[in-house]
DNA sequence: ACCACTATTGCGGCTCTTTGCGATAAGCTC
DNA sequence: GAGCTTATCGCAAAGAGCCGCAATAGTGGT
């Protein structure tokens, strides 16, 4: 089922600008935040508001579509959906982002699942440290 | 060593606005908004101002006083330090908050530290899911 | 092609938080 | 207690994000 169809089945319109906010986050590698959305989309499409990018990301992710993450510095970034689901850590040192396979966070959710009746989701949130490089500089 | 002598060795000075915030924050029993700490001081010193009380925490939070979380509605949260660690749950569909021992989170701080090199602080962000009450209403 | 219905847009305005800047006031020295 | 250095304050403004509202424009029906 395409989207167009997905989001008519939710009672959802194909508007101009909803395909551009689409087309934006395809075009983007990975996590971007709303704000690059809007300069992207308004170098073509000067009109385009800022809150109709936020609502555009909000109601794709509805649809499943797009996924956002809260990063350290409290701006959200986006992504594609179908991007394979990844953790990511955040240095809060030098800033530096890495990207770890979901199965390492898995053991974790089994027990706040088991323990908790909680079912997280680990890919929403980055997970703040030091890493590395910071980690060996500092401790010498 | 007293929290004078504290402020004091790191070239810090005790003032007035900064007694409130950390007052406030005494007498605040968890996890408090920045907001919050203005608005009660506020009751009783209409004059300070919300940056200044932004600053103040920062400033506690170098010395080791305070930490903060980040939830899940993008809005920080405040706490003593001496308050034992714990992590936090949250759910995304009724934002019902719960703790969680930090025991419970390493297992995955360590094979992040093992694995990546990666010292991950994992009660800076809360954990955000679905949680049991949630889970079996919307299952049925 | 035209109409009605309502999802969506753009705009103005608001919240929360941070930052720059000139003014204020701790805390030291004499 | 006066003077000095400079940490801190209050204010103004900016950035990210959100919301209400009136105007616009998809869509399905005729």
């Amino acid at each position: 089922m395409g989207i167009d169809e997905r989001l008519h089945a939710s009672g959802m319109r194909m508007t101009v600008q909803r395909r551009l906010v689409l087309e934006a986050l395809q075009r983007a590698r990975h996590h971007v935040t709303a704000d690059d959305i809007a300069t992207r989309i308004r170098a073509r499409h000067p009109q385009i508001d800022p809150s109709t990018v936020y609502r555009n990301l909000e109601a794709l992710e509805e649809l499943g579509y797009v996924t956002h993450t809260h990063f350290d510095d409290r701006v959200t970034r986006w992504h594609r959906a179908e991007a394979e689901r990844h953790g990511h850590l955040v240095c809060r040192s030098c800033g530096a982002e890495q990207e770890v396979p979901i199965g390492l966070l898995e053991p974790l959710a089994r027990r706040l699942r088991e323990e908790h009746g909680f079912r997280a989701d680990l890919a929403h949130s980055a997970i703040v440290g030091i890493c590395k490089d910071c980690s060996t500089v500092s401790s010498e």
